[in-house]
DNA sequence: AATACGATTAAACAATTATTTAAATATTTA
DNA sequence: TAAATATTTAAATAATTGTTTAATCGTATT
């Protein structure tokens, strides 16, 4: 396959090509940052990679309602950055123990101290 | 503020809320995650991380409609992730030489490289 | 078993967003 | 200046998504 207009050299092209990243690769790195995306479920994220929390006081530390903040956490979950467990009537919720939620993590902590870009 | 549950000690949740990102912080981020959680613009965020190609080229290397690229990247550029330059009648766009760029970049090969969490 | 509590689900609505086709704009070249 | 090329904008449509309110489900307690 070459490129309509021809601005960089075969070799260089070619080699672009061949490194992008696969449908599933992408598809799996921009549904996490698609989860990301919302400051809702941002915000939940942060505090579960700090601490583990029941939905109640998730949703008083986030200033939403309970069924809002369900929601969200079944997103985060079905999208393994969050885990579950159940005590009793509560259900405790937590960052999943991961290599790309520690990077996201790490990610989303690094961008927060920058918020003035360059 | 106190939750309604109180699993941790005060001196702990405290802590927590005190270190929570603020607003602008949490908004910044997820806007830049939001942009990325898009596949048609991951794909295309990517390519402009390694070359500077002009609108037609993306298009024939992500199978995409001009106007549908031109949408992404609009976009992409309002949020400060790339930037163009026009030499004659091309548009050339490549990703911003920033902080947020770089990191954002770095964690997207990293989790590519993934592919399986854990 | 009845009640209370925590959490999830469902339905409805509002809002945002991606894609397509067609038209318009900008730049170069004949 | 007319035609060709590259890109963007606009209009229309389809699809996705977040939030709210009300109802339901699961667990524990009395």
């Amino acid at each position: 396959m070459t490129t309509p207009h021809n601005h960089h050299d075969e070799e260089f092209s070619k080699n672009i090509l061949e490194t992008m990243p696969s449908d599933e690769a992408v598809t799996s790195v921009s549904e996490a940052m698609k989860q990301l995306g919302d400051p809702s479920r941002l915000r939940i994220f942060w505090i579960l990679c700090h601490t583990e929390e029941c939905v109640i006081d998730i949703a008083a530390m986030t200033e939403m309602t309970s069924p809002a903040v369900s929601h969200h956490l079944r997103l985060l979950k079905t999208a393994g950055l969050i885990e579950a467990r159940r005590a009793g009537k509560e259900m405790y919720y937590k960052a999943s123990d991961t290599r790309l939620v520690r990077k996201l993590h790490k990610v989303i902590e690094e961008i927060a101290d920058i918020t003035c870009p360059d």
